[in-house]
RNA sequence: GGUUCGGUAGUUCAGUUGGUUAGAAUACCUGCCUGUCACGCAGGGGGUCGCGGGUUCGAGUCCCGUCCGGACCGCCA
C-alpha cells in the first residue's frame, strides 16, 4: 500500500499508530542530530521527524539527498510534538520514520511552491502543473468543482436534463469571430466550433425537452481580457412554456442556492432594473451596485452661462464623491489626465469642492456665481466635505466616460469590496443597435432574441425604439448572465432576419433548419446562460478569470505550456486541401 | 488594429546624470547545528542586462527597429 493516510488527516488520536505516507516534500530542516521533512499532498502538510539515536541512520543518509518536490513515501509512528505549530491542522503530531522510500526524484522547480509564490505569470503559465500544486489556485478549481456541483444539485431537483450538444458546428456571420476546422472528408468545407448552443438548446425545445441545461464549453475567436477566454464555460439553460417572469425567478433560484449552498450567503430577492434606467443612473448596462455615486444630470442647471463646453453638450453629467474635496490640485490634475487618456476619451473633467462653510469652489468659477454653484451641490444633495465631478458631451459617449471614472472613484475609495456582493436583474435591453459602420441594426443580444409585443409595431419604423425580452444578471459590474424569450414564429423570425440585412435566401441558407422546425409546433420558450468562469471568478473574489481554468490561455490566445497553437505537417495539411500561403 | 507598463542571476527585483569588476533578497551547492516549522550560522557557485542596429572614447542606462509578457481600448450577436 502506497499510503495509509493523507497528509492532511492525522491527529493526536491516531498517536502510537503506524501510517504510511505518500506526498511531495515540500521543505526538509536539518538540525543535524535532528532533521525533519515536511510532506505535502492536496490535504494538507505532515512532519515527518529524523532523530540521532532514535532513527536509523541509513535514513539520514536518504533523507539529505531530498530535493524541493521528490515525491516520498515515509512509513512511521504517529507521536505527540515536543514543539506544537498551532498554524496548521496536524501540527501536534509528527511521524517518527522508520521506512523512508524515494518514489520519484524531482528537479529543482522553478518557482517556490508556496502560497505566496515568487514566480511570475508567465513563468506559472509554463509549468501550470506546478502552479496548481500551489494552495491558492487548487482551492479555486475547488470552488469551481463546488460551482457546478451546486449547479447541477439545483438544476436536477427542479427536473432539468443535461443534454450534450455538437462541438462541431456551422458558422454563421452574425456575432463573434467563429473558431473554424477544416473538414478531411468534406474538401475546402469547414466546421465551426459553437460561440454557443443557442439554436441546439432551442431545437430541443421544439423536442419537447422542456426544461434543458449544460454546463458547456463555448469558443469565441476574439481578442482576450483577464476576464475572457477562447474557450470558455457556460450554464446554457433553455426552458419551454415560460414568460420572461417564470425564468427570473427560476434562476434568481439558482443563483441564491450557489450563493446560499458555495459561500453561506443569504442573498436578499435580486433588485431589478431597466436597461435605460441603468443607462441614465451609471451609464453603464451592468452597474457595480456595491456603491452609490450615482449619476445627477445637471444639464438644464449649467446651460445659458457663456461655458462653451457645457452649452454645447448635449449631456452634462456628474457625480459625488463623498468626502475627497480635499483633493489637492495636483490630485485633481491627475484625475483629468485619467480619463483624458486613449481608454477613456473624455475632454476634460470639470470639479467642484464642496467646502467646510458650505460655499462651492469650482474649476468653472468664472462663468457661474456662487448661487449657481449651491444650486448644483442641491441637486447632488453634496454635504461640506464632497467633491463634485462633472463631464459634458454627448449623452451616451458620456456617460460610458463617467462610467469609468465612477468605477476608478469606486476603487480609490475602497467601495468595491470583492466580498461583498451585490446582485442585479438589467431587464428591457433594446432589441436592436446601430452598427454605424455597417449602416445597418445589429442584433443586441441574438437573431432569436423576441420583441416586447407591444412594440412590435415599431419593428419598421423605429427599430431602435424596440425593447427585448431579454434581461442579465450583474453581479458587482460583472455581466454574468444574460438570455431571452426567444421567437418562436417563423414569420417573426424571417422579419428579424430581414431586419438585420438578411436576404431570404441568406436566412433559409444559415438558419432554415431552425424556421423549418419552427413550423413543426414550437412551444414558447425562453433561456439564460450563465459565465461559469466569471461567476467562479467572482465567488472567489478574484478579477481574473485564468486562475478558475486549470490549463488557460495567455492574452495572445496561446497556450505556453504545451506551446499552441502550432504549425502542423505539411501531410496534414495535404490532407485537408489546405495550401500555405506564403 | 491601438494605448500603456514591463523584459537585468533559477526566481522576484534594485541599478541615480551614460563612467571602476552589474548588486540585494530568495532559491541552489558545501559545512556546522537535538525541537525546527519563513529554522539559524559560516562559506560558495550563478549574468549573451530579451534580440538586432545606431549614437558615443565608453551603453544595463540614450535613439531606432523587433520579439515576448501584463493591463486596457477597439472587438467580444
Amino acid at each position: 500500500m502506497l499510503r495509509t493516510h493523507t497528509c492532511g488527516e492525522l491527529r493526536p488520536q491516531h498517536i502510537n499508530n503506524t501510517v504510511t505516507l505518500s506526498g511531495w516534500v515540500h521543505i526538509t530542516r536539518d538540525k543535524g542530530a535532528i532533521l525533519w521533512i515536511d510532506l505535502r499532498d492536496r490535504y494538507g502538510i505532515t512532519q515527518l521527524i529524523l532523530e540521532e539515536g532514535v532513527t536509523a541512520p541509513q535514513l539520514f543518509v536518504t533523507a539529505r539527498t531530498l530535493g524541493r518536490e521528490f515525491v516520498l513515501q515515509a512509513t512511521g509512528n504517529v507521536v505527540e510534538r515536543k514543539s506544537k505549530n498551532p498554524n496548521i491542522p496536524t501540527g501536534n503530531i509528527e511521524i517518527r520514520v522508520t521506512t523512508l522510500t524515494v518514489l520519484n526524484p524531482a528537479n529543482t522547480p522553478p518557482f517556490l511552491i508556496d502560497d505566496e509564490t515568487d514566480g511570475g505569470e508567465d513563468l506559472r503559465m509554463k509549468y501550470r502543473y506546478l502552479d496548481l500544486r500551489r494552495n491558492p489556485v487548487r482551492k479555486n478549481l475547488e470552488l469551481r468543482h463546488q460551482m457546478a456541483r451546486r449547479t447541477r444539485e439545483f438544476m436536477d431537483g427542479q427536473g432539468f436534463i443535461e443534454v450534450e450538444t455538437p462541438v462541431l458546428i456551422k458558422s454563421t456571420p452574425e456575432g463573434a469571430r467563429d473558431f473554424v476546422v477544416p473538414s478531411r472528408m468534406n474538401p475546402g468545407e469547414f466546421y465551426a466550433l459553437p460561440q454557443s448552443p443557442q439554436t441546439f438548446k432551442q431545437l430541443l425545445m421544439v423536442s419537447g425537452f422542456d426544461r434543458y441545461y449544460q454546463i458547456v464549453k463555448c469558443f469565441r475567436d476574439e481578442d482576450l481580457r483577464a476576464d475572457r477566454q477562447p474557450e470558455f464555460t457556460q450554464i446554457d439553460c433553455e426552458m419551454s412554456f415560460v414568460e420572461q417572469e417564470d425564468i427570473l425567478q427560476m434562476f434568481e433560484g439558482l443563483v441564491k442556492h450557489l450563493f446560499q449552498t458555495v459561500k453561506g450567503i443569504d442573498l436578499p430577492e435580486i433588485p431589478r432594473m431597466t436597461h435605460a434606467e441603468a443607462a441614465r443612473r451609471y451609464g453603464s448596462d451592468k452597474p457595480d451596485t456595491r456603491f452609490g455615486m450615482e449619476f445627477v444630470e445637471l444639464t438644464d442647471l449649467t446651460q445659458g452661462h457663456n461655458f462653451p463646453v457645457f452649452d454645447a453638450a448635449e449631456m452634462v453629467v456628474g457625480i459625488c464623491a463623498t468626502g475627497c474635496a480635499s483633493y489637492t490640485r495636483k490630485q485633481l490634475d491627475e484625475l483629468t489626465e485619467w480619463v483624458k487618456r486613449p481608454q477613456v476619451g473624455a475632454k476634460g473633467l470639470v470639479y467642484a469642492r464642496v467646502q467646510e462653510d458650505g460655499t462651492v469652489k469650482s474649476s468653472v468659477d468664472k462663468f457661474y456665481s456662487a448661487e449657481d454653484l449651491a444650486t448644483w451641490a442641491e441637486r447632488f444633495s453634496a454635504k461640506p466635505g464632497d467633491l463634485l465631478l462633472i463631464m459634458a458631451g454627448p449623452t451616451d459617449k458620456t456617460r460610458k466616460q463617467l462610467n469609468d471614472l465612477r468605477l476608478e472613484m469606486g476603487n480609490r475609495l475602497g467601495l468595491r469590496d470583492p466580498a461583498v456582493f451585490s446582485t442585479l436583474w438589467v431587464l428591457d435591453f433594446p432589441l436592436l443597435e446601430y452598427g454605424e459602420e455597417e449602416a445597418r441594426w445589429f442584433a443586441m443580444h441574438h437573431p432569436f432574441t423576441s420583441p416586447k409585443p407591444e412594440d412590435i409595431a415599431l419593428l419598421e419604423t423605429d427599430p431602435g425604439a424596440v425593447r427585448a425580452n431579454a434581461y442579465d444578471m450583474v453581479i458587482n459590474g460583472t455581466e454574468v448572465g444574460g438570455g431571452s424569450i426567444r421567437i418562436f414564429n417563423r414569420d417573426l423570425q424571417a422579419r428579424m432576419f430581414s431586419l438585420l440585412g438578411f436576404s431570404d435566401d441568406e436566412a433559409k441558407a444559415q438558419f432554415g433548419f431552425l424556421m423549418d422546425a419552427f413550423e413543426f409546433g414550437a412551444p414558447p420558450h425562453g433561456g439564460i446562460a450563465f459565465g461559469f468562469d466569471r461567476l467562479c471568478s467572482l465567488f472567489g473574489g478574484a478579477d481574473s478569470i485564468r486562475d478558475f481554468i486549470a490549463f488557460p490561455k495567455n492574452n495572445s490566445g496561446r497556450d505556453v505550456m504545451i506551446d499552441s497553437p502550432s504549425i502542423i505537417a505539411q501531410k496534414q495539411m495535404d490532407e485537408l486541401k489546405i495550401r500555405t500561403v506564403a
